[in-house]
DNA sequence: CGCAAATATACCTTGACACGTATATGCTTT
DNA sequence: AAAGCATATACGTGTCAAGGTATATTTGCG
């Protein structure tokens, strides 16, 4: 479960975020990012390998695209500390909106106020803490 | 935004996925994980700065424990991804871009089967690049 | 057929970081 | 106050990965 590894990679977040729109060749890929080429291609090579892209080629391009799966993983990873979270989003109110399950949210990282934070279906809270 | 990095470090997810349960002091993680002592707290100076726990003094002990910030970042950015993966589970059959809760979502291929119906504006994806 | 375009790979250098050992700091109990 | 446990930090070392430059490979075109 390299995968978080390869999501430290700033420019290959940036790929990935770039293929969300559509499928890109490799040269809009580097031009679109101004980054060399080669650095293009190897990182690509490890999203590959990775199985966060697929290519088909295209003439003498590849077409790069995303592929789910290891997104998947990332978030069932995630999703450990999801219940703790939602959790604490009334505890600490003023730090981030709601996070619905169904709804694809747009959430730049800039917080913002608050909005009546909907707790829909939630776990027990407390654990048993204070030693 | 670091956050990816954090999480790159196997131990540190180690650590994390520890105190979802309850938090714990350092010795305590030292010795569940089996690692030595300043690794431990080299790791978990480094979660601090990061936001991703917080420590109470206990004595001589010093209890940490999670907190929710980083971890909702980490979600928003994958937030982007998973109106695609929700999307394209199922579209690796390629011939359903419906969403109908009741689409007779064959055998998917290797993985598990997610069901998850979705709703809202849909989905663009654009196509039809063939050289 | 030879050249150009697009992409992949090889080699090298550099820097970051994780670990271990040793030591410092701090609180607690006699 | 001295000793001892719990945690933090300093330093040296090795590893690994990312980027750059150069080159190989494949395909298209005149």
């Amino acid at each position: 479960m390299e995968s978080f590894d390869i999501i430290a990679e700033p420019n290959r977040r940036a790929i990935l975020s770039l293929l969300v729109s559509s499928q890109q060749s490799v040269g809009e890929i580097e031009r679109q990012l101004r980054m060399t080429q080669p650095t293009v291609s190897k990182h690509l090579r490890v999203l590959r390998e990775a199985g966060f892209v697929e290519s088909t080629v295209d003439a003498q391009r590849r077409l790069y695209r995303l592929k789910p799966e290891p997104f998947q993983e990332l978030d069932a990873w995630l999703a450990r500390f999801r219940r703790f979270w939602s959790d604490h989003v009334d505890a600490l109110e003023r730090h981030l909106d709601r996070m619905d399950p169904s709804t694809p949210t747009m959430a730049t990282p800039t917080k913002r106020k608050t909005s009546r934070s909907r707790r829909g279906p939630n776990r027990e809270r407390d654990k048993g803490e204070k030693k």
